[in-house]
DNA sequence: TTGTTAAGCGGAGGGAGCCTCCGTATCTTC
DNA sequence: GAAGATACGGAGGCTCCCTCCGCTTAACAA
């Protein structure tokens, strides 16, 4: 039997799981995260069921997938990102809370480098990851979106889909050097963008940007 | 010896290339297109041997690594894409030049579905093509950029680098359905966030979105 | 404790793709 | 037509993927 967290309620006639399963299971998930955050979600499956100490045969039998050690792996992580949103949705300003999720989300990925890019590749798959990651964090850009544009500071037709999907993608190019400055730049224009200007300012922008602006090359 | 294209003033001591060689240097390309359009950047190298009906070894021979086969295919796409913005300079309003480089570049991105994902991987991998794509386009952006910068309609700090980084990312979570119009959409919002927006008017966008606004579900 | 047995373990092995190497075939040149 | 340069094809060695199955071990019962 295969252990799952969250369903330890083995009341019925189902039997304890072993130890070692359990113990092993942890390992392999241990193993994979560091892997896959240093390799890409390319790496190589045998490298982790070596870095665990576990036989191939069994990291195959806890994750018959690819795509099902990453969805261990990276469930939680996005989980986390969601509940920033909760949290901010007791800001004062709704924009500026929209603002700094966006900012979070930037950092958060700079952290767990395999994170976006597994998130890209369960994109062409379809797989449940997928599923799960787009609907949890939809969610949570979506209530940031409605608080914003429901006091009325912000253009309601982008809905948080848009959002996500161009917030993903910018991060996606996440391997050159300077991508997070460039990064938290876009993230401002596009909150500029999403904006609406209230009638007789002038000022062309509401918020400071992220850095001090960066003299042109070209 | 191997052919290169725009190299065929063979008038020093070089022999005249080889006929087959030329002949299957071209249906290796034609293969390679063929493949990486419909299976992605990760299709089988034997598959586009196979397919232009010569050895795997001619083909390696041709295209060393899988890199340079992308290259050789892509390079001249990343080519029209330049000249677009180079037509695009004549236009009266500068912004609006902009927004049209980049809607066209949504609709190039999207008859040619393997370029955007072998121009990720080429990123990742630091590649030659890499190199040359963003030089390329990043100097077809940037004279766009400048030139609304000069008019005074757009913010001057946004570097060309940034926003070609922006518009590639949008692009490529290209692969569910509805990207097309939601990136449209999104680079509206972006093109709004750059603009200066003219000092006493009031309304909040200056241009109409590419579709009539969609209504929010959540 | 000890025996029974389901659950779990490891890794051999077949398959696919990558890339190299070299004997053979073909083209160019004279 | 002969010689020599050039290119061809695919066998073969490698890595990684994933499956399958005989052996081991932990849980439970007595």
């Amino acid at each position: 039997m295969i252990y799952i967290a969250g369903m330890d309620d083995h009341t019925d006639q189902t039997r304890k799981p072993r130890a070692d399963a359990v113990r092993n299971r942890e390992r392999v998930l241990e193993a994979a995260k560091a892997v896959f955050n240093a390799g890409g979600p390319e790496a190589s499956l045998e490298a982790v069921a070596k870095r665990a100490g576990v036989g191939i045969g069994t990291l195959y039998r806890h994750f018959p997938t690819r795509e099902d050690l990453f969805e261990a792996v990276y469930r939680r992580e996005v989980e986390q990102l969601s509940e920033l949103a909760e949290q901010l949705k007791n800001a004062k300003d709704p924009v500026d809370a929209l603002r700094r999720w966006l900012r979070s989300g930037v950092e958060f990925v700079a952290t767990k480098k395999g994170m976006v890019a597994a998130l890209a590749l369960a994109v062409q798959s379809g797989s449940e990851l997928y599923a799960f990651s787009f609907e949890r964090l939809t969610k949570a850009i979506g209530s940031l979106l409605d608080r914003a544009a429901a006091a009325g500071a912000m253009r309601a037709d982008i809905s948080p889909e848009d959002l996500l999907r161009a917030f993903f993608g910018m991060c996606y190019m996440h391997d050159q050097p300077g991508w997070q400055s460039s990064v938290l730049r876009m993230l401002d224009v596009f909150v500029d963008g999403l904006r609406v200007q209230p009638a007789g300012k002038t000022k062309a922008r509401a918020a400071k940007p992220a850095k001090p602006a960066v003299k042109r090359k070209r």
